[in-house]
DNA sequence: TCTGGGGTCCTAGGACCC
DNA sequence: TCTGGGGTCCTAGGACCC
């Protein structure tokens, strides 16, 4: 058996944490740079707020409704994400029972434990009693049907957030009601495609001729139909701690023209995914940097983006700095607009094997110190704390983020006063 | 005009997830 | 005026090899 755990509403949740008057009354958190609608509270759902839309289109509902509007704060989400893992962690016997999918999301491999349905209730109970967070949890065969469970445990308050679906009339019933884009795996594509061929919920899917599936669909397609049969096919979904890529792209918080903001903004993103990069042990030997003037001119915007294979694969900031400044005026147009840049490093090594270049004169020891200097002083003292010159000081083309709570539970200044 | 068979590796693009 | 960001896997097709 499988449990999946999701935090109710989970950026609306951990903004109340702090702001306990805010429950029951409707609030909305938003995308970076205040674009987009990425959380709703159930009040905020309740009147017709809907998810991913731009915030511009519902600010008037907004105000009009009284909706309190927040802008996002990953630190403060983060460190909530750490403390709901850490309370599931309590839970399983083996470390490797509990994997976390995603920053609100985890599985627990619940097959050593008898009575899954009341173990659940008790850590649904003690996680939101330890952290503030409320959470719902499904209880299944495999996680495919775990999540289906899921949402059940969400939709009706009546099973008060666990469901358990272990009979065959459960399952059958659950999933003849369950549209097939809601299964986990089919998403807007295959679920029109699957609704074309008559198709559209998933018993229907999961009782499919399999060979016509997998000629029709691929085998991605296939897996999730053993799934919905409760044969378990999704073994590691978790996320898999040495990522392969790694990115940092930002829209502008107001449009850039100079090359100097340009500069500025793409040396910061640098900033930030390097020290990613280092936090993995990892160093790059690809680097793609891109700017972006704005969207949906497809065809006019091929040279967007330049790509750089290192001759040595690094994870030195001011290294990749000095690449990405070189790329970035190949690049540069004097009088476009740009609202948007990133960078992206790819071909991604452990540190302790990348392939020295005879050629390379570069003291690498002494920036690895650096390096490890800088992290040092950003983790204790805050991101930013020690930076590099060419990040810049005003960055005034930074994103938006008016409405942004302050750092509860990670940042000395921004502790809770009482009295 | 004829024209085998079996592989590997890489990349771009499509699909998905949260 | 204003529409986020960061990932994964699979597949098809091209280049190349023997």
């Amino acid at each position: 058996m499988y449990a999946v755990v999701d935090c109710n509403n989970f950026f609306v949740s951990c903004e109340r944490v702090f702001r306990p008057e805010l429950r029951n009354k409707p609030v909305i958190v938003l995308s970076n740079n205040d674009g987009c609608i990425i959380s709703r509270s159930t009040e905020a759902k309740a009147l017709g707020i809907k998810m991913g839309v731009p915030y511009f289109e519902v600010r008037e509902q907004c105000k009009q409704n009284d909706i309190h509007v927040f802008s996002s704060n990953y630190i403060l989400y983060g460190d909530f994400s750490g403390r709901v893992m850490n309370a599931l962690s309590e839970f399983v016997d083996r470390e490797d029972d509990l994997e976390v999918y995603s920053i609100d999301e985890a599985f627990l491999d619940l097959e050593t434990y008898r009575d899954p349905e009341n173990y659940c209730r008790t850590m649904r109970a003690k996680t939101e009693q330890w952290t503030g967070i409320p959470v719902s949890i499904g209880i299944a065969p495999t996680k495919t049907l775990s999540k289906i469970a899921n949402d059940v445990a969400k939709k009706y308050k009546g099973y008060q957030g666990v469901f358990f679906m272990d009979t065959k009339e459960r399952t059958d019933k659950v999933l003849a009601s369950t549209p097939v884009k809601d299964v986990w795996g089919i998403g807007y594509r295959l679920s029109s495609k699957l609704t074309e061929y008559g198709i559209g919920t998933a018993l229907q899917l999961r009782d499919a001729d399999e060979g016509w599936i997998r000629k029709k669909f691929g085998v991605t397609v296939l897996r999730t139909i053993h799934e919905l049969r409760g044969i378990p096919c999704f073994f590691d979904g978790a996320v898999p701690s040495v990522r392969k890529h790694i990115a940092s792209t930002r829209s502008f918080g107001r449009n850039v023209t100079s090359m100097e903001d340009l500069r500025e903004a793409i040396a910061t993103y640098v900033s930030w995914a390097a020290t990613k990069l280092r936090k993995q042990k990892s160093a790059a030997g690809g680097l793609y940097i891109f700017i972006r003037t704005s969207k949906d001119h497809t065809r006019l915007h091929q040279h967007e983006g330049v790509f750089r294979e290192l001759p040595v694969a690094t994870d030195s900031t001011p290294e990749l700095i000095h690449h990405a400044t070189e790329m970035l005026q190949e690049l540069f147009h004097e009088g476009s607009i740009y609202k948007k840049a990133g960078v992206m490093f790819s071909h991604i090594v452990p540190r302790g094997s990348v392939q020295l270049n005879v050629f390379d004169k570069t003291d690498r020891t002494k920036f690895s110190k650096l390096m490890h200097v800088m992290d040092g002083v950003n983790l204790r003292d805050g991101q930013g704390m020690l930076k590099f010159a060419a990040m810049g000081t005003t960055q005034n083309w930074m994103m938006r983020s008016g409405m942004r709570s302050p750092q509860y539970t990670t940042k000395w200044n921004d502790l809770l006063v009482l009295g």
